[in-house]
DNA sequence: CCGAGCTTTTGATCTGGGTCAATGCCGCAG
DNA sequence: CTGCGGCATTGACCCAGATCAAAAGCTCGG
């Protein structure tokens, strides 16, 4: 079996960011983190500010382990971030992709439950357990927010284990393309960021790195989707991937 | 690719119970029922209670489908019950099985996400939607109490998909096991209840129920299980059986 | 007790996707 | 510009688990 290893990644512990790759981050992180923040908070976002503190996070870089104490809790303003966990020989299932928007670091134990990495240079919004806790306490609004996330949260994942238990190699990378267009925000003809290496897409299909790379390569060959480049794709044929993804 | 038929199941439209299969369903259902809300309620017990309806639901009947509109929310207090989704051409996959204390319906969309149908004949206590939502707001304990369900519900997801895309089929099935084994309440040596079929557990584990069955058979001729009949099974090596699941 | 209709087990074969092995590509350092 | 190291692609082969097939148990109605 093959070990799936950490690549590492080459930014400094967070400190600065490298140039910006797929136009995922963009300039003003302020006004974004704000906005997101607002979203989140609804009524409690003055108080949710005032125990924030803002993170960056370089690619490749962790945010926390499978098993670190759970002392913080997350919301993604720019960037995209990776959730998963492993097996002792080193097998990796990556569990979602975060975009910005996203909550993460609920853990109702003690312990973080799965492990985060920066796919691309990130930032986000850190809030402090015990203190969000207790403003969880008297804002029943965000409470209700979370939960709300948390459900739909668990809808994706039961998608997921739908397509990782039945779904073929072909259906996964079809329908892996489709949710990343629909959740990217661009008109429909532009080109969709790939912001992954193939070894996260396919440890997050459930594949290996080569079989994804035929699939993409199939898909493009018959003309349903274009790769400008690695990191970037644009449907062509909505019908036919729609199809191919067997939903 | 072979379609995984609803068996169906013989019993009449959840109208009486036939004979209790492997010791799941016990007699003072009441007594449970109340238990059961109990925990789920806390403070809000009075006024959950005044909202319930009982649900008896015979083994192979359906509680609804994916899609239906979402009106009701519910706890199980004795039996099991599977949650499930399909593909158009047939193919299933069980998200989960559910045991007495187990709550499920949250869909905070107009409609269920996934089907729920009975294993066992099964007892439920069903509270309409619009007046739990209106509950939840007067008692934020409970709301507490579902997030915190919920974000157990989402841990297990994850750790469900890592044994979808990555695990082996030997070590799905000896996962399978072991789980259900630390969910059964009995002493250690105790025969476990099985109580779904074959087909059920290669469903839920993204297997074959041929796969299954080898597996199952290969575990107990090896020492590591014992299976004094198909509904049951017993951990002999328990050693073994942690070891073969890989965790 | 018998037989129909199941579920489960067991055996034989096939194949989708994994593994192994180059080769190509691209970005970065020198 | 050149070489190096890390992705990504492509090809050849292999194997875990699917598929196909058949036999063996259960269970229930009569």
């Amino acid at each position: 079996m093959r070990t799936a290893g950490n690549t590492g990644g080459p930014g400094g512990e967070g400190a600065s960011f490298a140039p910006v790759r797929c136009g995922v981050l963009c300039e003003d992180c302020r006004v974004r983190a704000v906005a997101v923040c607002r979203a989140m908070g609804g009524p409690a976002l003055d108080e949710l500010e005032a125990i924030t503190t803002r993170i960056r996070l370089a690619a490749g870089r962790t945010l926390f382990d499978e098993g670190d104490p759970a002392d913080g809790l997350f919301t993604l303003t720019e960037g995209v971030v990776k959730i998963f966990k492993m097996l002792a020989d080193g097998r990796r299932q990556i569990t979602g992709f975060l975009l910005p928007g996203d909550f993460l670091g609920l853990a109702f134990f003690r312990s973080y439950a799965y492990s985060a990495e920066a796919v691309t240079d990130a930032l986000l919004c850190r809030f402090p357990r015990d203190r969000f806790m207790a403003l969880l306490e008297r804002h029943p609004a965000l409470e209700k927010e979370l939960l709300s996330r948390a459900s739909s949260e668990l809808a994706a994942a039961q998608e997921q284990m739908l397509l990782l238990g039945r779904k073929s190699a072909k259906e996964r990378v079809a329908s892996f393309l489709l949710a990343l267009a629909r959740r990217h925000p661009g008109a429909g003809a532009a080109p969709v960021p790939l912001p992954m290496s193939r070894y996260d897409i396919a440890d997050y299909l459930g594949l290996t790195i080569e079989t994804v790379s035929r699939e993409l390569q199939a898909a493009r060959a018959s003309g349903v989707i274009d790769l400008p480049d690695r990191h970037h794709f644009r449907v062509v044929d909505r019908q036919r991937l729609l199809a191919a993804a067997a939903l």
